[in-house]
DNA sequence: GGTAACAAGTAGCAATTTGATACTTAATAA
DNA sequence: TTATTAAGTATCAAATTGCTACTTGTTACC
């Protein structure tokens, strides 16, 4: 039996990779919600999301924070008050993702009926 | 100090809960890439897709395809072959997916010097 | 004729992630 | 006086993922 090694087109290639590197972003359980959250609400502190990012343990949500400030993807800023209180919100960058999750909110919402089967 | 409860517009909380439902399918470290693999590709059978999504160990994709297919998004065909072979493909409603794997696909693409600084 | 390779996984154990609960500090509200 | 709040951290338990080996039956190779 021969080994039939698969072909793939240069282009697809280049989108999967594509895929594979956004997606490296975005791993972890949470960071697309979290940036949705963002997306859609703008700035807010630590609590605010953990509040509204259902099924978040701080700890994870710790976490991914400090992933995606590393990744230039969101901002972190200390609030002189008291007691301290710090802000999330997207960078430049993160808000480019607007797309992304602009498309798969469409998604989720045309399709709920058939995910809820 | 007065806890401001955050308020988020109703049509905010669809999309957010569009994405939160869109994400329920594609959760696990893997689903997107494979899901992006037969969307290009077409059709493939299980070692296919183990040589093509670099890094996945058998169990897990095996796991992930089960998931998929519990989802309706993929369909597990088996060949009258000998060896057995295993067809995965996607669904229409796993197609309908594309506008997604299309949008990470160009972000990926047209932020990958952001991404890998 | 014997050995290795291939298909599509499974089994078992290790390593990594995620979750649940409690705790931290300082100030303010009840 | 006690409880609450902010933004996390600490600790341990549970769930996920990864690594290596193994399964069965049939062909390809030497």
């Amino acid at each position: 039996m021969k080994k039939e090694k698969i072909e793939i087109a240069p282009e697809c290639n280049e989108h999967i990779r594509g895929v594979r590197d956004t997606m490296s972003l975005l791993d972890g359980k949470w960071k697309t919600l979290i940036i949705s959250h963002l997306y859609y609400v703008g700035k807010m502190r630590f609590m605010d999301l953990k509040r509204q990012v259902e099924g978040v343990a701080s700890k994870t949500l710790s976490k991914e924070l400090k992933d995606l400030e590393l990744n230039r993807l969101i901002t972190r800023t200390q609030n002189n008050t008291m007691p301290v209180s710090v802000d999330y919100e997207l960078t430049e960058f993160g808000k480019s993702l607007h797309q992304i999750i602009d498309t798969m909110g469409a998604w989720g919402i045309r399709y709920r009926e058939e995910i809820l089967k």
